[in-house]
DNA sequence: CATGAATGAGAGTTCATTCAT
DNA sequence: GATGAATGAACTCTCATTCAT
């Protein structure tokens, strides 16, 4: 390896550093003030840059934001094709599928709230059509892959037989929801958190619900 | 009845006839630009109006947004108390929840989202207390009522025993999280919308998932 | 005296007596909101009327706040005229002068404030220039009864000669800036009014200042 | 001295030129249309500058015009410690008091009559409560310095024994109803200023009414 | 690469004024 | 004469983005 060649790729580690830095710090935020809430200025002195600097790692302030929900699906699918590769029980697989989506969970609630603002794509004009094609794709992934885990569970005969594809629509909203409506009662009472508790027993209901007997 | 009193009487109803011309205005405004993306003189000019009369009726941009989000609701509170008010199998009362969410659905997805994005209450810096905790009340009522619904199944052996609000935030967020997905998905696929077929199906493996035998 | 003349009067007196509502309205609100924070609605709330009818009495804002302005400034010259007329020593002059000046205080401090910020004359466009010329004209008399006065003492030996315009100018600046400074000084303490006692030491030393000896 | 400490004066002194212009552009401004004819854009253009530029040097439009205030009172101040400070007989003490009145007025009456309008206190919702007791504390300081002076003079027996604070309203009111009287005069008669000759003798007067014989 | 001062379009909101009833 | 709902021009202020250094 030479000489130009390792400095190219420390410059690009260096980059990325930067970027996860950035993105680190539009987290923050988001958490704290929302996405409109949160201005480019806001970040820039979150990630202690100057607003200029942002502007070479992203585009515009919604991709920079949309980023954030592409690494939260990144991490989601990721974790749902661990589930969906093992070859186990339905019931190991649908812990599986749970963990998966409450390590999504940890990422940033609002983060989420964010992406579906992102993808009823109105108000973003200046996201670009990759970028958004980019969400879908992920999200779609993630129906994919869940459809698959139910399609495998219902022809070895261990789950009922329903639409996949609806199948994991409901469990993808299910927990979407989830997500924003314990965001939302944090609000107005903001000591408590039944995300994990909740989403559990949905998955045990959602079980029993589907089980060939 | 007095002249006076009729006159009265009418001009009052004008002035909700107007209220509601700017509301439906602000519906199909968010539908198609989203909260952030309407402006106050966009709203204006759907409903034919100037823009300093909206603010006759409205105290400011967030609060007039805000109200559509409380009529959802107030409709989806209305719906679910008749709902659970019928002394009936649990089968009818959970058709009867799912028609009151479907007629939610009816009302405006755009508007559900927007409502998460007040509740989580941030970037809503003039939105006034009352609203808020009205918007809550509401909220809260629903998850009430569904407790409620579920109690009554539990009490009477219908239901397998589960934390009743825990049940209730499942049912909820499985409602808005569809809501929402099915939005998203339209985005990417403008053509089909199978929310109220997966709906239907979600009620159904929940009834069998907790159905006591 | 036909009954329709005596009708004739009597809606003369009403209007007349609507009219001084309004200014007493406009007056209350001067004092405690100042001009530019009083707004024509609020005038009409204080008057209780509608703020329609405010502009069959005054043709725009400008002109009816003015009006405050003309009030306060005919006061004075009635009050100064009779002080000029008296046949009497410079003392009591100079003390029926005090009075005039002391009573123009009891009208209103802001109407003076707001008078000079008219006269000043930006950003008053909507001042007619009638109007303009009369509070021009009351000012100007103002000192020419001023100036009269202090011309009778010196041509009778009891004062010193000086230009009896600058005489008169300083006067009458010595009022308004104390009417204005005691008005400022009530902002931040709120509690005490030396208006009439400076204004007494005052008039005593420029007596004494200008006293023939 | 490093180049950064030098690059960082550098721009510390840019800075402070830019608020200067602004101020300037301001004053000129606050003349030709006073504060409320005045608008943000109007300031901006003066100062070739583009509105949102203002507001990185001044928090909004009321504490940019105070600010002139500030400066014009600084000015009084400074000019007034100076002639407390010398050791000099009485005469030439109010020869530096009328000095120092008379450069005040060089700075722009208009700004003196916008203090007025500040500090009554109505209508300036946004002047931050610090910027009105940096205000309220310049006045006094004023009236503070005119007093001791006045107290001097009669503690050596130079004057006669009057109250010293009234002593200092008076000349204060003096000098500002002057300022005021004859800004207003221009406005009719906009040829001639008779403010330096009027306070010449305004003073003089004062020091005959005053003097211990 | 990084900066951060400057930009300027665009938003929400106010309020003097009008006019149909 | 009186009303008050409606108007719409005009204002202040914000903030994503740019670009000279």
């Amino acid at each position: 390896m030479g000489l130009a060649e390792r400095r190219e790729r420390e410059k690009e580690d260096q980059k990325r550093r930067r970027r996860e830095e950035i993105l680190e710090a539009a987290r923050t935020l988001i958490r704290s003030k929302g996405f409109a809430g949160s201005t480019m200025e806001d970040v820039a002195r979150e990630a202690e840059l100057s607003p200029g600097t942002l502007y070479l790692y992203f585009k515009n302030k919604d991709e920079l934001f949309a980023s954030l929900s592409l690494d939260l699906l990144e991490g989601i699918v990721e974790g749902l094709e661990k589930a969906s590769a093992e070859d186990a029980p339905m019931e190991e697989k649908f812990e599986a599928m749970r963990k998966a989506f409450s390590e999504g969970y940890q990422f940033e609630p609002s983060v989420l709230l964010n992406l579906f603002n992102l993808q009823t794509g109105k108000q973003f004009p200046n996201l670009s059509s990759e970028f958004l094609s980019e969400l879908n794709r992920l999200s779609a992934r993630i129906v994919d892959i869940l459809a698959g885990l139910f399609d495998s569970g219902i022809r070895d005969g261990q789950l009922q037989d329903h639409h996949r594809v609806a199948l994991a629509d409901l469990v993808w909203s299910l927990f979407t929801g989830l997500v924003i409506w314990e965001e939302s009662k944090k609000f107005f009472g903001p000591d408590k958190d039944f995300f994990e508790s909740t989403l559990e027993l949905g998955f045990k209901i959602l079980h029993r619900g589907l089980k060939e007997e």
